[in-house]
DNA sequence: TAACTCACTTAGTAGAACTCTA
DNA sequence: TAGAGTTCTACTAAGTGAGTTA
């Protein structure tokens, strides 16, 4: 695909033009110590298996090739290079897009009850904490109104008219818990087809009861010990607690991490009495198997509970989720997503992270804060406690937050994706990405042209953007060094993450890299590029120490203002959801074939959504049950086939037979025969497809780009269009998430 | 403008829940 | 019906990016 980005050698500047990138690069050059990095990368490269990764890389990557920009865009580039002058003038502003002026890509919506760009600016957003000019109505479609506007439609204003989750059934009765389950398709808030709020209000009433604690440490029996050194010791409660932590985890790998252990007992320690911890001085010292052997046994014991007692956890749990997992916001029941207080317990940073084995200390009411109405009723805490504040701020959609004390960062208690606040977001998220796609051709060209800038900033940033759109990176914000684990996104590359090979396996300026992303997930590929991106970056390496960053005078935010002057609403990680959705909706357009059964269609979707997953680097652990389960599989299919032989045989046979005796029920045998074997075949089509699929699977997860990165509304589409079932495709709360989309795409849907 | 804060989305995983099969 | 295998859900860490402060 790189070759149809391909310039003239004219246009290759000499490193001269960058004479200053030395004097410059102290400047922006950013302290790094990593001394470590080499050694985590080899530990990393080891722990992945080089070689395995190396052909999953090579497979990705040709897979990336194939499926980069199959909307065609790349095809206009030469010519549209032609004219870019004359097209320069045309818009020689900025290329906020307004649809007036966009007619280079025609992409009607095809939806039921969508507004054209209903989301035109994420700026209406935006604005949230401060307060909006009157000039930025103007861009906004006519459609959106506030909720005072009296001839907006409102949204449903009676409380009674709750219908988000659970609503009244032809009775008039509220269906119990059971009953619901089985009568999913009940009528449901429509939110999508109402208006929406301006000016960053997220909504004007909210009610909740508040969260769930954890609850509070119970004890071990006094037949469970703690030995030291050899001999058993009481602990004190709260030390008790902290080794219990422990405990429970010692098959994980984490408690065998010396920066697991070493945080762990530093934090244990002032847990301690001052006896205790004069007296435990050495984790090594610290025998937790008696505990350890208590926690598997209630595990067990739980497994082996009997019905009677599973139900009554069931419905005690039903209760605590009926009670605080719904809250009321603007007259409408909305489900809660985590309504409870994550426990106290061990940090489990990943990666390298530096603080893991950190002790996560208990959250009390006094760490709260509650956000709901000034006219609601307040949530209750605890009898003897108190809320650190209550507050009522409607420009933000969390109902409870507090500061966790491994990070000091704020947690929050949010709404689930299937409520308005999410959905609205969501479908938002994608229209940006599909105002993208309008631009998109433009904005490639003129990074195109930025690689020959005469600034080096420039030239970085228009790099650093064409990774982003070519190969999905993710933006790489600057952390705080010692703080987590060392990962990178695009632009706080380091040079020792990318080598430059000038020929390699056959092919020219191939760019390798190698670095852990986000959640320490090992980004590797080779990548050929075009000959002027080469050569910038061999320009952005020199006199650089392999610790010192690929973009030293390039940030998030740089590019992302950059981003927004190009487009309005457009970030990094707005190319990503582009690129996976454009991606997506070409491969189901070419993987999908009409004569082919369902099963076989569904397996060209999860192709098509495999090529995202891998576009988007989202790995997976192989199952441990992986090979054992395939093994059954092919033993299955090994009997299907036997079984189809010997069908066929009988079917010869009675064809045989048949003839002979010419009467009607031998010809009835026959069909039988006819009808057994083509059930048996079908059966072990069914059965090789889901190997084939399941063996493509081993490392990738769907999951994350079917939630996150997908226009839910192409598969709504290509369901429609091919008589998918929904089901086969989304799971219930897939289907919950993505209601909006369901119900407004119809089949010739185009992203 | 760098550092920091805050609000949100994106992410992989553990274990619960469900389904299938002998 | 047990238990093996698979799918789903809850959990929470780790990102992005906008806004604020010094």
């Amino acid at each position: 695909m790189s070759g149809d980005h391909s310039h003239s050698e004219d246009q290759v500047i000499t490193t001269s033009v960058f004479s200053d990138s030395q004097k410059h690069k102290d400047k922006f050059k950013k302290e790094h110590k990593h001394k470590d990095h080499k050694k985590e990368k080899e530990r990393e490269k080891s722990k992945h298996g080089n070689s395995d990764h190396k052909d999953f890389s090579d497979k990705k990557h040709k897979d990336k090739e194939k499926m980069k920009h199959k909307d065609g865009s790349t095809d206009k580039y030469k010519d549209k290079y032609k004219e870019k002058r004359k097209e320069e003038k045309i818009k020689s502003f900025d290329c906020k897009v307004k649809l007036e002026k966009e007619n280079g890509f025609d992409s009607p919506l095809h939806l039921k009850s969508e507004p054209e760009n209903i989301f035109h600016s994420p700026k209406n957003d935006k604005s949230l904490k401060r307060e909006r000019d009157d000039d930025d109505y103007e861009i906004k479609p006519k459609k959106i109104k506030t909720e005072n506007d009296k001839k907006a439609k409102k949204r449903k204003p009676q409380v009674e008219d709750i219908k988000t989750v659970k609503t009244k059934n032809k009775k008039g009765e509220m269906p119990d818990g059971k009953k619901k389950a089985k009568k999913e398709p009940e009528e449901k808030w429509k939110w999508w087809e109402e208006e929406r709020y301006t000016d960053g209000v997220k909504w004007k009433f909210l009610e909740h009861k508040g969260p769930v604690f954890a609850p509070p440490y119970e004890p071990l029996p006094s037949n469970v010990r703690f030995y030291y050194d050899g001999k058993p010791m009481v602990l004190s409660a709260d030390a008790e607690e902290v080794a219990t932590f422990f405990a429970k985890m010692l098959d994980h790998e984490y408690t065998t991490k010396d920066v697991f252990r070493k945080n762990f007992f530093k934090d244990w320690r002032k847990e301690m009495t001052p006896e205790e911890k004069a007296k435990i001085t050495d984790l090594k010292k610290c025998d937790f198997s008696e505990m350890h052997q208590y926690f598997k046994a209630q595990t067990e014991a739980r497994k082996a509970m009997t019905k009677e007692e599973k139900l009554k956890i069931k419905e005690e749990n039903e209760r605590i989720l009926q009670q605080f997992g719904f809250c009321i916001m603007d007259n409408h029941k909305e489900r809660i997503a985590n309504f409870r207080i994550e426990p106290p317990g061990l940090f489990r940073g990943r990666g390298d992270h530096p603080k893991m084995g950190m002790l996560k200390r208990r959250i009390r009411p006094e760490d709260i804060i509650i956000n709901c109405s000034k006219d609601s009723k307040y949530p209750e805490p605890p009898p003897g406690t108190r809320w650190k504040e209550v507050r009522h701020d409607n420009k933000v959609t969390w109902l409870v937050s507090w500061t966790e004390n491994i990070q000091g960062s704020i947690k929050y208690i949010m709404l689930n994706p299937s409520s308005r606040i999410k959905g609205e977001k969501d479908w938002q998220k994608y229209e940006t990405a599909r105002r993208l796609k309008k631009c998109v051709d433009r904005i490639r060209n003129q990074y195109r042209e930025d690689w020959k800038s005469k600034e080096m900033r420039i030239r970085q940033r228009a790099v650093a953007l064409y990774f982003i759109d070519k190969l999905a990176l993710r933006a790489g914000n600057e952390k705080e060094e010692g703080e987590t684990a060392d990962t990178v996104g695009c632009c706080s590359l380091r040079v020792e993450h990318i080598k430059l090979y000038p020929e390699i396996d056959g092919q020219e300026y191939v760019v390798e890299f190698d670095f852990l992303g986000k959640d320490s997930i090992r980004y590797y590929n080779k990548v050929p590029v075009e000959k002027r991106v080469f050569k910038n970056l061999q320009l952005f390496m020199e006199n650089k120490e392999p610790d010192d960053d690929l973009f030293d005078r390039l940030n998030t935010s740089i590019l992302n203002k950059h981003l927004q002057e190009l487009m309005d609403g457009l970030t990094a990680k707005v190319f990503r959801t582009y690129n996976a959705s454009i991606t997506l909706q070409a491969q189901l357009k070419e993987l999908t074939s009409e004569e082919e059964n369902i099963p076989a269609k569904i397996l060209s979707y999860n192709r098509a959504n495999r090529a995202v997953a891998i576009l988007c680097n989202h790995q997976r652990a192989p199952p441990k049950t992986f090979e054992k389960s395939m093994q059954n599989l092919q033993t299955k299919i090994d009997a299907k086939k036997e079984q189809l032989s010997a069908a066929k045989r009988e079917l010869k046979g009675a064809k045989a037979d048949a003839k002979v005796r010419k009467d009607e029920k031998s010809k009835k045998a026959v069909e039988s025969k006819k009808k057994a074997v083509q059930r048996i075949e079908d059966q072990l089509m069914k059965l090789e497809v889901q190997a084939t699929d399941r063996e493509e699977n081993k490392q990738i997860a769907l999951g994350t780009s079917k939630l996150n990165y997908l226009d839910p509304r192409i598969s709504v589409a290509w369901c429609k269009k091919w008589g998918i079932p929904i089901e086969k495709i989304y799971n219930k709360t897939q289907r919950e998430k993505f209601a909006w989309a369901i119900d407004m795409a119809e089949k010739d849907y185009e992203f």
